[in-house]
DNA sequence: TACTATAATAGAATTATTCCAAGATAGTAA
DNA sequence: TTACTATCTTGGAATAATTCTATTATAGTA
């Protein structure tokens, strides 16, 4: 918690209550949990939490880089306290969603036609498969 | 049009005429429709066209494989034509998506610790740049 | 031509996310 | 400390995407 003062102290981003146990929560958090994991999490100690600190909260670590948000999941989004370039896979069975953590940027080269079209920025990558004990069931 | 009765007919898919708009408003089309500019455009010839059967079409042509859910767009899906296995590209500047047609499968080689936990089945990339009209805009 | 499984429709419902106005408070500077 | 104010929190309304439901219509088939 001391880290995590000393990290957002002095940006103009306000340490309220809420968003310390916010931070808590993402901290190490490789589950990528929704806007309603988070909020039901934080309900939890603060029961009068609204759904708009969440999502003010998230925006505002996304605007400085500190969390990402992923699309892997077609019903909603989920987000990601490690900003560092990742990739991730997600078990077409019961939707948890994992980490890889490679970078194939120089694999990923693109056609002439493409790179004529747009310069390009950035990359991420979705694997789908099926996670262990989503096997362990139908098998 | 004759081709899309040929492809449909006797497979328990009833072409009616909203149907057959909405597919051949799709066939070969590359710019990845939302389920709003499918309907906007179907609705030009059946006003009385619904949302729910744009949905329902989209819905049954992605079960038979005939059509994919793109989500490289966070705010809302967008839906492709082509089957086929390939990947895509957004411009952040104004959203527009290309295709991108090269199999980087042999590159996409996974970290043991990833599938120790997932047996994989598919992957997509989502690539992003900026495209030439808006660098023509910003420059 | 008649039948029936399937589809189309309007509109309500659901879900995710954003917006808003009013009241609090963190951080800062005196 | 104290006071100030920019920023935050909150409940609830608003928006937007998508799904559901009940009813009516019709494509495909016999
Ligand atoms: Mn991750
Ligand atoms: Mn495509
Ligand atoms: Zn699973
Ligand atoms: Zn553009």
């Amino acid at each position: 918690m001391e880290r995590i003062v000393r990290k957002y102290r002095g940006k103009g981003f306000k340490l309220t209550p809420q968003r310390i146990a916010i931070l808590k929560f993402l901290e190490g958090n490789t589950n990528h949990p929704t806007a309603d994991d988070i909020y039901t999490e934080i309900k939890k100690k603060y029961p009068t939490v609204s759904f708009a600190t969440v999502y003010n909260t998230v925006q505002a670590l996304r605007d400085r880089g500190e969390l990402l948000e992923i699309t892997i999941d077609p019903e909603r989004k989920h987000f990601d306290p490690n900003p560092s370039a990742h990739h991730h896979i997600m078990c077409t069975g019961c939707g948890k969603i994992g980490d890889v953590f490679f970078d194939y940027s120089e694999s990923l080269g693109l056609p002439e036609e493409v790179t004529r079209e747009f310069a390009v920025t950035g990359n991420h990558i979705d694997f789908y498969g099926i996670c262990s004990s989503c096997r362990a069931k139908t098998s």
